[in-house]
DNA sequence: ATAAACTTGCTTGTCACTAACAAGTTATTT
DNA sequence: AAATAACTTGTTAGTGACAAGCAAGTTTAT
């Protein structure tokens, strides 16, 4: 599930039932990511999002039935893009080789996709709300991607790179933690150096987890 | 400012304008926290605030001028009460020491004050949003925040405890986003160990600071 | 093959609720 | 008692959500 339109989005052409559902669902995803950069998550209403995206004030409604599953809906496909992209940097790897990429991917992927990111960012922010009806759809992605490192690092251990006196899942906590956070400040704070942060975290945290 | 209301407030009883404004604001303030940990940003409305606080629908908008300020004025508010509690414990101290007694300090007031921190992290989440009018609000916390703990790694360098070859800035966001992070997956996954989570990032920041 | 019957996608009409402002009322101060 | 500040009530534009209607696409019967 690509996040932008097929090359050739002609109008006025036959399309299936499929087809122009799919293709209204992208054009307002895409409406929606561009105004919640803009004028943020109040500001991105459903009758804004219809219209930018060429459809009447209503359609945002019906097809997302609301709000909350609109942004539930940004938040899939945005996670979506994203691990296509990490696999296709990885290539299979784990142990340091993985956690050093995976980190090295993350600062490219915010510096080329800035509007995604911050996107990503917004709704997870929004999703600490005690009412967010989001919040298990941001808690599931987390959870599944700290799973994943968790299995780069025991790879890494069952190698002998990463020390052995290592809890992969507590580590991987505190992976993501860092990444959650230089992102938070990044986002908050207009002139903070995003790529010296990172430069930081990844020596900090290779340094923890190579064996001596 | 103290984030509750004096022992004995008695109704009925005349006070001067300064006292009836700020028991206006407490009340309201606390009426807002206690809103925000259970119907979230969007339920926590401003006629809600009123009346739950005892006073007329009205009242939140004309003291507060708007949502806006509302939420900034209880940022405010949570800032100052954790810089109290922070610098009660510190007494002080800097380098190595400082950073183990504020990671404690942070858990027990978390643990403690658990509707506190959250609201915090629900008011910091929002501030992500580009039209979220309290950013600078969060941003200031945060830059003096760091400015704090950069001061007790410096004095740690300065002592000879701490690294010399590590740099007081970009460790104290390290810091930061640490924390963050660690906060953030707390707030949305219901089972994260926050205990075990700072006690693991305890141990590896301390490590990595320390000079061999 | 084609047209009617049906399904699905999309639009317009409507309503309860909210933030915000303005004008009025009550409490404190001088 | 006049003046000022705190608080309340009246009002309005705009939002999310739902319901009913219209149009495009698909299936089925002849």
């Amino acid at each position: 599930m690509p996040l932008s339109l097929p090359a050739s989005d002609d109008d006025s052409q036959s399309r299936t039932q499929a087809e122009r559902t799919a293709r209204a669902e992208t054009r307002m995803v895409l409406a929606a990511i561009a105004l919640l950069n803009t004028v943020g998550i109040q500001g991105t209403t459903l009758v804004a999002i219809g219209e930018k995206s060429g459809y009447s004030r209503g359609l945002a409604t019906h097809h997302f039935g609301s709000k909350a599953g609109l942004f539930s809906t940004i938040l899939r496909r945005l996670s979506g893009a994203w691990s296509i992209e990490l696999n296709r940097k990885l290539g299979g790897k784990t142990g340091l080789e993985a956690v050093e990429i995976a980190i090295n991917t993350h600062l490219a992927y915010a510096l080329k996709h800035p509007e995604y990111i911050r996107v990503q960012y917004i709704l997870w922010g929004a999703a600490i709300d005690p009412a967010s009806a989001f919040k298990p759809n941001a808690a599931e992605f987390m959870q599944i991607q700290r799973e994943t490192v968790a299995s780069w690092i025991q790879g890494g251990i069952d190698r002998g790179e990463i020390r052995a006196d290592i809890h992969p899942g507590h580590t991987a906590e505190q992976y993501y933690g860092g990444l959650i956070g230089i992102n938070h400040q990044w986002q908050v704070s207009p002139d903070f150096d995003l790529p010296a942060a990172y430069a930081d975290f990844k020596r900090n945290f290779v340094r923890m987890l190579r064996a001596t």
